[in-house]
DNA sequence: ACTAATTAGTGCGATATCGTACCAAATGGA
DNA sequence: TCCATTTGGTACGATATCGCACTAATTAGT
């Protein structure tokens, strides 16, 4: 019951939220009928740091529950956007790979995205975002820390 | 293509995303069984603001779609913790109102935080958030200010 | 080497979210 | 006053998320 720490706290994480909320709809309304974020974001990760992990790796970086990125990747293997095959250092695990596919459709959908944030940027100083965001890294793997760090 | 603008614009909102995500996990932890988020600040915001607001005003408090909304209120209502009557002004309308038990809720609600919270503010000195959320709070005006307006 | 415990992945069920379509009431022109 | 449009709310269907439980493979302890 300290002062008011426990509004700081829930403001901070309100604000969190919306903004969550807010920025979702704006990628998903950019991206073809019918994939999300979770899709996006896994093919992004699968270019920027590199593609053949294993599902159980992917839900960790995304600290999903590991059925969300079965379901998640079921869903881009379907659509022909990545390829899963046997992990040859352990028979129960899978790697995930990219397709031709799969890269042209995440660079489709940042050029898709370029319009917005070239509007935004007009509304939201880049510089300012770009302070920001290592304060929130630093609160994000405290939290992550924190957090029970096995199950998931 | 200007530059990293979009990989500022990408790192912020993923950092925003992940810590939702979090954020999210450990309040739902706290709630009784069958609750979630959505349903802790809706009564907090009716506490806070004022009840007897109507789902519209309600929906639109957090940019959630109205059928999220009624969905959310159909599920307080079960619970005993809101009342919604019919609004004076308009046939159509309808207006949410707090039962006790609803604010006993609330109240118990953040009890059950305040271990966590006091846990965190070890790790996370509130001034440290007290200084990012005004911040966040702009951009997050700007972002709804830009969407859209109309529907939800 | 053998068994117990752990780990990777999935199937299944519950439910939250959200878009579309709909009804009823309210509003605004002519 | 009437009709067209807008607005508040809900029903319904689709699907994403997530917990639980299960199988198969791996690892650890003896």
């Amino acid at each position: 019951m300290p002062d008011r720490t426990l509004e700081t706290f829930f403001g901070f994480f309100n604000e969190i939220g919306i903004i969550e909320q807010l920025s979702r709809a704006l990628m998903e309304a950019r991206l073809p009928d019918g994939f999300l974020i979770s899709h996006f974001t896994v093919l992004n990760h699968l270019i920027r740091v590199q593609d053949g992990q294993t599902p159980l790796v992917l839900a960790r970086a995304f600290q999903v529950p590991k059925t969300t990125m079965t379901h998640t990747l079921a869903g881009l293997e379907k659509a022909g956007l990545i390829e899963m095959r046997p992990n040859p250092a352990d028979k129960r695990s899978k790697c995930v790979w990219l397709t031709a596919a799969g890269r042209a459709f995440r660079d489709q959908a940042i050029a898709a995205l370029v319009p917005d944030v070239d509007r935004l940027r007009g509304l939201i100083p880049a510089e300012a975002l770009a302070e920001l965001t290592p304060k929130l890294t630093e609160i994000r793997e405290i939290l992550d820390r924190d957090r029970n760090p096995q199950a998931r």
